[in-house]
DNA sequence: ACAGCCGTAGCAAGCGCTTTCTACGGAAGA
DNA sequence: TCTTCCGTAGAAAGCGCTTGCTACGGCTGT
């Protein structure tokens, strides 16, 4: 029924393990033999089998890709651009090369499903995984993550941060790319406050997430840096409260997911609680458009009654009416590089930690405040 | 080194036979029996290998979906939602149950690619593939899908085809979700014209992908319906011609890529070569987005002076200024379904093909033209 | 009380491939 | 001319798991 190994060596005339050879391109071949073998597999249509294949080798193709939300772009970008470096060339004409199998897996940023899925690709002995997004700030999700990825990269697998800060205890990882989410943030503020904002609402991510502490903690740095930090702005205040503490109780910041409507609903409640805004800085960029609508559903303009800014530069933030001023994530760069990274292509960076630069694109949405 | 069946067998103090069934659930095992051998699983903290047993039950856990983009929302959407129903339960605790591994992969829209992947699928005898979005319309390749998905299909890979019509041999296919495609395009130019437009610019998707044509048919049917066709509408048409051939010479359709930028371009071009449009109708969204800035940039306002529409209402078509007209694809729901056709979790429609309608969501971005 | 069953568990034969080790011929070295 | 190598191909032993078949008790039926 279906062809095997046997079969081409068959045709060819010669033994399994000279097929074998000729297609894994490791041993030395007769010119002449490795075309009658070829002819063969031409012939017969014959294509390997994986789990044999990955068995007797004990290594397989596959290549996993984390991310949290792929109907995102944020992660649907990086996850392409990734892919371009996994997937292998085109391979117009000639035989399967060095090609891997770039699988992408969706969390739903759930901690569970996370696990789940490394587990899932480590039962198919995975040659790497790459790591997107923020992770989830939670000790006991941390240190199962920790001991799972430690138990990847010594069954061989290939560990790869993108857009992740890597884990405390970050020992056996290959690479990881962080995004300056601090860093942008706190310019984006500073550019507010530049411009004369001194009440600015802020739509935070979702708690326990290391992107919305980051650049959350960039935006109060700015505040406090121009002496308009009601709070301490250190990440590590407040280390006897409960989770929601430092920050449950600063009214100009709201929690909520990533998404455009949560954008908008946090936008209302901090209207609703601070109606003396003057700039509102949204998680990203989805959350910013939510947050734009909302602004104008009650009745004001942007930028003349309210700025607004996202972060992440997404493609349609310039094409937001006003143009979004956002802070800018070389997403594609970044995705591509992991993606090099989890091939081997590409030596990691020293230390194994290498920090991406977020630029600020001012444009229309952030003015003055009025008067 | 790694634990094995074995290892877990000797344990329990049962047989590796014992243990296999055990995890696979398919045969009487005492539960006295079945305890002791979870707890095995647990000490060891085993897990399977998965190229192993692929290889041993020649099948495996892999499900493949199939995009033309993963950055983007109209396929990430679709993935995600087919995700949710492959990916098994959050699995809160227990072992892993009838779990699959859904893989994306992200063909870039090229031919090659996709039939790459599914060589990659076919070679790791995935469970299942789903085949996301708009096919090429090239013979040649068509030829060689419908023989790759033949080859897969009876090795018993279920086949899916999601927003995507079925090929013209599809036999062995076991589904296949279709958006009305036509229809959707034909109500959206017949509400442009029922609110007085008679000079439609059309910025279409790339030539020879299924969506693309089918869109501008519906749009053709409904200037045609209107007396308003300069040319045939039908899609057998022009027979003769090379490719470009009967569509080439409308000067009122543009053909370009589905993304914002090939939006821009073409509508500027669409303005030069007809000053007079009154509304531009969009390929999908990202595009009209695209559409909208060249439109805003030449100094017209939306609707005022142009009107726009899109299509498939992505997420970010709602927030647009002002709104932007479009019609909305159930991209979740359809994804989720393909998700269970392809999990076999539910019947394929009756006759292998189901279409899905589309809905026209009229909104702030056309209104009637002035004078 | 004995034959026959049913419920469980074990044996062992692969699944299709990779890879180590061995074998063979001819070219080069002595 | 005989030995030594190198280049190339084959034999065969698994890789870790699944599953058909067999085996073994204890129960039921008569």
């Amino acid at each position: 029924m279906t062809v095997t190994l046997a079969d081409v060596a068959a045709r060819a005339r010669v033994s399994p393990a000279t097929v074998s050879r000729v297609l894994n391109g490791n041993y030395p071949v007769a010119a002449s033999t490795r075309e009658r073998v070829l002819r063969a597999v031409d012939d017969l249509d014959y294509v390997l089998n994986g789990p044999a294949s990955s068995l007797a080798a004990a290594t397989s193709d596959l290549v996993g890709i984390l991310v949290n939300d792929i109907a995102d772009p944020f992660f649907g970008i990086m996850a392409g651009a990734a892919q371009t470096q996994i997937g292998g060339p085109g391979d117009g004409s000639g035989r399967a090369g060095g090609e891997k199998l770039a699988v992408i897996c969706n969390t739903g940023g759930s901690p569970e499903r996370e696990l789940t899925y490394l587990t899932l690709l480590q039962r198919q002995r995975a040659a790497a995984v790459v790591l997107t997004g923020g992770a989830v700030e939670n000790p006991e999700h941390q240190a199962a993550m920790a001991a799972k990825l430690a138990k990847l990269a010594d069954a061989g697998t290939r560990i790869v941060f993108c857009g992740r800060p890597p884990l405390p205890e970050g020992d056996a990882l290959v690479a990881a790319l962080a995004f300056d989410n601090r860093g942008g943030g706190r310019r984006l503020t500073e550019h507010l406050i530049s411009l004369g904002h001194r009440r600015i609402g802020y739509v935070a991510g979702p708690r326990e997430r290391t992107t919305t502490r980051h650049r959350l903690e960039g935006h109060r740095e700015a505040l406090h840096a121009a002496g308009l930090g009601a709070l301490p702005a250190g990440g590590d205040a407040g280390g006897t409260a409960t989770g929601s503490g430092d920050q449950g109780d600063d009214p100009l910041v709201v929690h909520g997911p990533y998404d455009r409507r949560s954008g908008y609903e946090a936008t209302l409640e901090l209207l609703r609680r601070a109606p003396d805004v003057t700039a509102i800085v949204a998680a990203n960029d989805t959350v910013a458009l939510g947050a734009s609508a909302a602004v104008r559903d009650q009745g004001m303009r942007i930028p003349q009654d309210i700025s607004v800014a996202g972060f992440d530069d997404l493609p349609f933030s310039v094409d937001a009416v006003p143009a979004l001023t956002t802070v800018r994530l070389p997403l594609f760069e970044a995705g591509a590089r992991a993606g090099r990274l989890a091939m081997g292509k590409e030596n990691p960076p020293p230390g194994g930690i290498a920090t991406i630069a977020a630029e600020l694109m001012i444009r229309g949405s952030t003015a003055a405040p009025r008067g």
